[in-house]
DNA sequence: TAAAACCATATAGTAGCTATAAGGTCAAGG
DNA sequence: CCTTGACCTTATAGCTACTATATGGTTTTA
């Protein structure tokens, strides 16, 4: 299987695969004597898992640490947990601080209508005097 | 005012405030016969606009697009006001994206316990397989 | 006078790709 | 036989919004 194969197979461009090679998260594959990468199932099924990885939202060094669990099966899988709850409470954590960002913005918004000059709108005014929904809302 | 004690009140790094003068966000101020730039109370108050539109997660570009507005008082806001309706969507989108990715997390948790080995580990298994919490699930 | 604290510029690094340039290889058609 | 087009290769630069580093000049303070 060559990279173009393998890259529309798995829906992703031949150069992302390349770069996840060089960052050491795929195999580098055997080469034919012309130079071009031959690649095996193994190679999509850990290609697959990175994608599906990257789905979730893990970053390139948190598979790369992932993978050296699923290689070294002796291993105890608690830092497999560990990093899982540390994801998910960062994606919370995001979640909430996109809904203070959320009311904010509509608040903001609440404050113009549209048929004005720009000398009186009430959002760049809102802006300028840094004005939030209220005095207490949170700031990132 | 120089530069570290603008950085000082706005509570930033001085390299950040060279970067936005960079973008062609902060106006250059004079500089003093050492090339040290001084800067008013005109360039506090845009840089306080900058910070507060980064708070709101607007990107620079668009900061660069609000200043516009701001400094041509007689062109109609309306532009401004589909700018932050933009944004608000866009927002509730990555929200929304999240609590999808959220929710896959969790399932995905709840695959293993603490106490296993990693050949054994469900949540490698889980993202092996590929499945999320269900095949209908949402991929971003 | 010398160190500390400030300022200047230029350059590279961060994450995760994506795009471009410049070139080698291979199969099919004229 | 040659060319065209599709494929492959490497190397390099671009994206966002900073942040860090290197190198050197200036000013203040002890």
């Amino acid at each position: 299987m060559r990279i173009g194969q393998l890259a529309e197979a798995m829906g992703l461009d031949t150069q992302t695969i390349r770069f996840y090679e060089r960052q050491g998260l795929l195999e580098p594959p055997c080469r034919q004597n012309n130079g071009y990468r031959i690649y095996t199932e193994r190679h999509a099924k850990r290609l697959a898992f990175i994608r599906r990885c990257r789905i979730l939202d893990l970053s390139l060094a948190e598979i790369r640490e992932l993978q050296s669990y699923g290689d070294d099966p002796h291993q105890p899988c608690a830092a497999v947990n560990i990093m899982l709850d540390d994801h998910i409470a960062h994606v919370r954590s995001q979640i909430t601080a996109l809904h203070a960002l959320e009311r904010q913005l509509v608040a903001l918004r609440g404050r113009c209508s549209d048929e004005r000059e720009a000398a009186e709108c009430g959002i760049l005014e809102g802006i300028s005097e840094g004005s939030g929904p209220a005095d207490s809302c949170q700031r990132r």
